[in-house]
DNA sequence: GCAGTACGGACCACC
DNA sequence: TCCGTACTGC
């Protein structure tokens, strides 16, 4: 241990060695906080504190595997293996299992995914005849999620005059409604979905004092990374089990704080002093991991934000190279120029794939560069998206899988009651959620008394739903004797999934064939890791427990030779020797969802800081100036952002004469046909930069104009003359918006 | 009453 | 591009 002392900073060695008392770490980027808390922990271990009492919350599940490992190297497995180290999430639905009979939920509830939660508010509105255009699934449960983030229930929120009032302002009057049906439905159908994880544990910690203090006493030692993006649900789980040790350390930086949306409150981190008079607060300010002009960069980029903490973060690494900034004019040439610069550094500066890293505001932005790393045959994987555990024929496999385990789970029923087809229609599922309400119980206990209730089916729909009844019974029978790997062949095998598929013979079946033979290959591992694992016995039930919280993160393995691509909400707490920043345009980064206010813009601005501060070496920014989205042309504009970096560290590729290019370089239709056809993304090419046979509309500033997809508009002012001619607009939908004439199809309203 | 197909709208980020 | 919904035919 004094050896891994000494090669700490002093402010490092200080937040290591603190002893009893509330302590607060501010870590700028880089300034190697995941070393602190590994030999903080180690070293209360050492000390002779009982694992079973230190309680480390982090980020995520893989941050949680490596340091656990780390602390396993410096104390011994024996001793880390019984932390209880993981996320939020995974953590108190550890606990809520243990407890869960005390809020009259079954211990292995269901965990419900956004899709299923948005699947079930959607059957609501449907059912209390609501119209889904003005009841949008997507809105209301976002509604909901942030209620439940700040533990305002439902009997909360019909005592709050304010909130309701709201919602009848914005036509939305029934959301109490929905909201109490979906809490009710979760209820019934034994799940949670993931804000009810830290909701039910402040209910269980709040109504139970003999549980919290039990939790209490257990957790002498609590330790709490990226503190700035815990939300006020998780901030009231974390004071009340530190309450009594008051042994409680937080590390974080406001400058990274980028998960408002999920209700995540900066003010914690800010207010973490009022809570704590006591607290001992250290800085990690110096940089170990970038060189001096990314440091300077991004601390000049953050500047612009007023609200903050002071920090300066500093670097005695190399001076290092300009940040790259390059201008295309598509999201094509785009892609062609990452993959190419990437092509060359692995040459000229013998440089592996895995040196590199490409980070979006949006998933959708992939598509483009993955066109260009394929032509270029560099591998690369993806982090995000739609996840391995959210394809259609995994989660229908889960599906069987969860009814097993848990028959009350409502959405998994309705998902595989008809999958494979068997007959049994929307409207017999409807009539089993009406009797399912009309005698207070789940739909398969509907299935488990048709005789005695009388629905109205038909003979023929009785012998299917009887069918179905009897073949997920005879599954819940052979689960008590078999594990999860063998429950998953039996499911697969009985249902003829792989039969199934093989049948349509399309390339998108072939590949969900592999999907379902990677997951019964998953499920495998998992049972054969399960048995290094004291009281686990590789259960089904334990599976789909570990399964519901796992990210795409958490399962990448980045060992691998392979590019990055991920969002950079996803980056965080990563780095990279090089990495690209891609789509720096005006509506993309920042996102045109968060350019209305100073907070939103303060926190796509933290967000194009976390982006910058990933990279070790070199960064690369990128514009497109055409991008499609939607199907559509979009044009636009440089990022704001790259001009808020001081001009000192920036330096501009040049801009090659656009009348002398072609837009679209025609080669690479040739070879993108070549590849498969689903992954070709239709573009109608631009031949020329000037193209000819363009009319433009003889506009005047106050003229009415309707766009194709901002709809009306009125001309503010007109720019430039002939094919460059621009007008900025006030579109009554989306606000003001610059807009180049030759592609922007406006037809002149006459009035 | 069910199954297959055509079509229009969504997409910002995640546990 | 993908997904959910509406429509249509059996």
């Amino acid at each position: 241990m004094s050896e891994l002392l000494q090669s700490l900073n002093e402010e490092q060695k200080k937040a290591v060695l603190h002893e009893e008392g509330p302590l607060m770490i501010i870590a700028g980027a880089g300034s190697g906080k995941t070393r602190v808390l590994t030999y903080r922990i180690a070293h209360l271990i050492a000390q002779g504190v009982d694992p079973f009492s230190i309680l480390s919350l982090t980020f995520t599940n893989k941050a949680a595997r490596e340091m656990k490992g780390r602390i396993g190297d410096l104390v011994g497995e024996n001793e880390a293996k019984n932390l209880w180290m993981g996320t939020f999430h995974s953590i108190f639905a550890r606990v809520l299992r243990h407890e869960a009979d005390k809020l009259g939920f079954p211990s292995n509830f269901t965990i419900y995914d956004t899709q299923d939660s948005e699947r079930l508010i959607s059957s609501i509105i449907k059912e209390l005849q609501l119209s889904k255009d003005q009841y949008k699934p997507k809105q209301i449960f976002s509604r909901i999620s942030s209620f439940k983030n700040s533990l305002i229930t439902v009997k909360a929120y019909y005592n709050n005059y304010d909130l309701q009032e709201q919602d009848k302002t914005a036509k939305r009057e029934k959301l109490g409604e929905i909201y109490k049906e979906y809490v009710d439905r979760c209820f019934k159908a034994g799940a949670m979905d993931f804000d009810d994880l830290l909701l039910r544990t402040n209910e269980l910690l709040n109504v139970y004092p003999e549980v919290l203090a039990k939790y209490q006493h257990k957790f002498k030692y609590i330790l709490v990374d990226e503190y700035q993006d815990t939300n006020h649900s998780q901030y009231l789980i974390v004071r009340a089990l530190a309450d009594r040790y008051q042994n409680i350390c937080v590390v974080g930086d406001d400058a990274q704080s980028i998960y408002s949306f999920r209700g995540a409150n900066i003010n914690n981190i800010l207010n973490f002093q009022k809570d704590y008079p006591e607290v001992t607060t250290y800085r990690l300010e110096q940089n170990y991991r970038s060189t001096q002009t990314i440091v300077n960069a991004s601390n000049s980029l953050i500047n612009h934000n007023k609200v903050k903490l002071n920090k300066n973060v500093w670097t005695h690494n190399n001076a290092g190279e300009k940040i790259k900034v390059k201008h295309c004019y598509t999201d094509l040439e785009e892609g062609r120029f990452v993959a190419a610069s990437i092509f060359d550094l692995k040459a000229e500066k013998q440089k592996q794939n895995n040196d590199f890293a490409i980070l979006y505001r949006t998933n959708s932005q992939s598509r483009a560069i993955e066109e260009s790393l394929r032509k270029h045959n560099i591998p690369y994987q993806i982090i995000g998206g739609i996840s391995f555990y959210q394809r259609k024929e995994i989660k229908d496999v889960l599906a069987y899988l969860r009814l097993i385990v848990n028959p009350k789970d409502e959405e998994s029923l309705k998902r595989i009651i008809n999958y494979p087809a068997r007959g049994i229609g929307q409207t017999t599922l409807d009539k089993l959620i009406v009797a399912s309400k009309q005698y207070n119980c789940s739909l398969f206990e509907v299935l488990e008394n048709l005789d005695k209730y009388p629905i109205g089916f038909t003979g023929a729909t009785i012998t299917k739903l009887n069918e179905f009844k009897i073949l997920i019974e005879r599954f819940i029978t052979e689960n008590n004797t078999l594990n999860a790997s063998e429950m998953v062949e039996k499911v697969v095998k009985r249902l003829g999934f792989i039969r199934l598929l093989n049948k349509e013979e399309t390339p998108e079946a072939i590949d969900r064939i592999e999907n379902i033979q990677e997951l019964i290959n998953g499920v495998k591992d998992f049972v054969e890791g399960q048995k290094e694992i004291a009281d686990a016995t590789g259960s089904l039930s334990e599976f789909l427990q570990d399964v519901a919280l796992i990210t795409d993160l958490d399962t990448h393995k980045n060992n691998q030779n392979s590019v990055t691509l991920m969002t950079v909400h996803m980056a965080k707490g990563l780095e990279f020797p090089y990495v690209f920043i891609v789509g720096m345009e005006e509506n993309l980064f920042p996102s045109s969802f968060n350019l209305y206010n100073q907070n939103d813009l303060e926190e796509e601005r933290r967000l194009f800081y976390v982006a910058l501060t990933r990279a070790q070496e070199k960064v690369f920014l990128s514009y497109a100036i055409l991008r499609y989205r939607f199907g559509k042309q979009i044009d636009s504009e440089p990022s704001r952002f790259i001009n808020e970096i001081e001009p000192e560290f920036l330096d501009y590729i040049a801009i090659p004469e656009k009348q002398e290019k072609t837009w679209v370089d025609t080669s690479i239709f040739d070879n993108v046909s070549k590849q498969k056809k689903n992954t070709f993304r239709k573009y109608e090419p631009v031949k020329e930069s000037k193209p000819k046979n363009v009319t433009i509309p003889d506009l005047k500033v106050a003229q009415k104009i309707r766009h194709e997809r901002f709809g009306n508009g009125v001309i503010v002012s007109l720019e430039d003359k002939g094919l460059d001619q621009k007008a900025v607009i006030d579109f009554d939908s989306i606000g003001r918006k610059k807009l180049l004439l030759r592609f922007a199809k406006l037809e002149v309203i006459n009035t």
